[in-house]
DNA sequence: ATTAGCCACTTGCGCGGGCTAGTTCCTCTA
DNA sequence: TAGAGGAACTAGCCCGCGCAAGTGGCTAAT
């Protein structure tokens, strides 16, 4: 095999001049372009002949020409990407890609990376999953960049998906319970999330008419969970809504090697409906959130603000819905210490 | 204020027109191009107006121009980004933004993306961690990107970094362990390093003469690590080696509460160092992995195939090292089943 | 006195493709 | 039979920047 001489890429041009026509045309059929007639035989010739070439567009020029660099930048939180959020991601690529755009994560690392990526890449527009710390959205303006989702002006709306830790509390109120606990994550990085939820989970209490709730963080070990639930029980909590899935496992475990019967001394939901969820034992009532449903809403919420487009409505189907299993059950009324 | 007329960006052309300079000589200061001799006042004029005017380049534009995007993408295979992978990746990323280019992560996902990321953003070079999927790196090369690292081309060269199971295996030897057991860990979003590390366990065992060391990959449950060791032990292993510290964790943690002493009745030896490892009752003994000498070379790596110039020397500082703790011992000539 | 060489720049082409403003040809009326 | 109108294209500018090739002025060497 000779060591391919760096053979030039293929362009538009050597398309049209090997087909007799114009750069324009070939341009014209390769982007559909709209209010542009072209007919049928000369489309198919073009399309081939760009099959046959091997031509790929060149992005940067296409950015450059147009504009637009079709690329999304969706810029992550520092936690781990759980199962959940690759879910989420996933189909928020999709269905960006099957609109042309590309879709980039990006987690600023602290350790200062000198030159952000909206600056190297100049995406369309900047995504995040939960609000843009403070001077982000400055820096990014800075760089150009006027679509950033969600909008730094706007008001926090918290409500369109963190419904969930509504529906925990008022599976646990309707199952009887009114002395509640809320468990989050003794982790900084989610910090801000189990904040969010736990101020859900109060509010949503005090409208239930319940008396306030009680919370602590946990680590997930033994050891901090049993601690929780031994001040728990004291204080005469029957009912506890974790922050996810995982909080939920720990507080069912420790409770289990600590002699308690679950959900017999202590109902116990959690939050997201991992797989672990249901293969655990016993089977752990939980929150379905519909992160796919979830990924497609934010990818058309890209497009729409590219497009200029009004943004989809949030379709009842991205709401959380409860999965009661086997952790949770009715209030006993028997003695209570 | 004026909801900011969609103010044209500033380019090099208003920045040469202001200073009354030509636009080249403003390229020439902002990209030091060498062999280009500035006078120190205009130089720092330009670098003043640029300052001043709010000048950002525009790198679809430098890439059309240069035929380099200053994009460097890694494909990361599908396993979770964990503690090691991260300071990896924020290392390298810094290695390569010192130099000015900008480093991309991706993960493929299975459920098909359609337009993979190194069509999109014309990276100048493809990097990965393990080596590239079948297939793989056909479809990049098709994409016009030449550079891949490692060379699909190239003899796979498993040792230059992964001589951690080297290290475990020498250290249960050298303390007096003939009889070792293996144990990976069953994901197979893992399984290719799993095996990589066991071969390489496996080739270390043989060229100290001990006996063909048995393995198995476990979960990481309570059951799934005791169901391992009972085996072993039936089988007279002595010790341990792990895939990595969770599964160390898991083992050991399995052996305690089956009754048995670390590293009194076994010896068990993780990999990663993770803050884990640490915390564990009782330490456990493990390999340390530089990983951030580890991202600086790959990002050296990278820049040396871009430039051209000789790859960068695996210093020794990248070797794995043995970091010897309390779940590892001599082997006691004791009652042995 | 001529030439060579350096300094500090400038001119101008081209990267690949989008897109506006034509142009040509054909068909369909009145 | 002219003219309107539309279908099916083409010409050519422009996007912002890199870079090769120049350009005039000046000094140093032949």
């Amino acid at each position: 095999m000779a060591t391919s001489m760096p053979t030039r890429r293929v362009t538009t041009y050597d398309i049209a001049k090997s087909l007799g026509v114009s750069r324009a045309t070939v341009g014209f059929v390769l982007n559909d372009t709209p209010g542009q007639t072209i007919s049928e035989a000369t489309r198919t010739k073009v399309l081939q002949e760009a099959q046959r070439l091997g031509y790929r567009r060149h992005s940067a020029a296409r950015t450059l020409a147009s504009g637009r660099s079709h690329i999304v930048l969706l810029v992550l939180p520092d936690w781990p990407l759980d199962f959940s959020l690759r879910r989420n991601i996933e189909e928020a690529s999709l269905t960006l890609d099957q609109a042309g755009y590309t879709l980039v994560t990006y987690t600023p690392h602290s350790s200062g990376q000198a030159r952000p990526l909206w600056e190297s890449i100049q995406p369309d527009v900047v995504l995040t999953l939960n609000s843009f710390a403070p001077g982000q959205a400055e820096a990014i303006r800075a760089a150009g960049i006027t679509r950033l989702i969600p909008d730094p002006e706007a008001p926090p709306s918290e409500d369109y998906i963190d419904n969930g830790p509504a529906l925990q509390l008022e599976h646990l109120a309707e199952l009887g319970h009114t002395v509640i606990a809320y468990a989050g994550l003794n982790d900084p990085k989610v910090a801000d999330l189990v904040n969010g939820r736990r101020d859900r989970a109060q509010k949503t209490a005090t409208a239930l008419g319940l008396r306030p709730i009680s919370w602590r963080n946990i680590n997930l070990t033994d050891e901090s969970a049993l601690a929780a639930i031994h001040d728990w029980r004291t204080a005469g909590v029957t009912a506890i809504a974790a922050y996810n899935d995982d909080v939920a496992a720990a507080l069912t475990g420790a409770a289990l090697r600590g002699g308690l019967t679950v959900p017999g001394d202590l109902s116990i939901i959690g939050l997201d409906n991992t797989p672990l969820s249901s293969m655990f034992q016993p089977q752990l009532s939980t929150i379905n959130v519909d992160t796919a449903g979830l990924g497609r809403y934010l990818g058309r919420l890209a497009l729409s603000s590219i497009e200029g487009t009004p943004p989809p409505a949030a379709g009842p189907e991205m709401r959380a819905t409860l999965i009661p299993r086997a952790s949770t059950a009715p209030l006993q009324e028997t003695e209570n210490s």
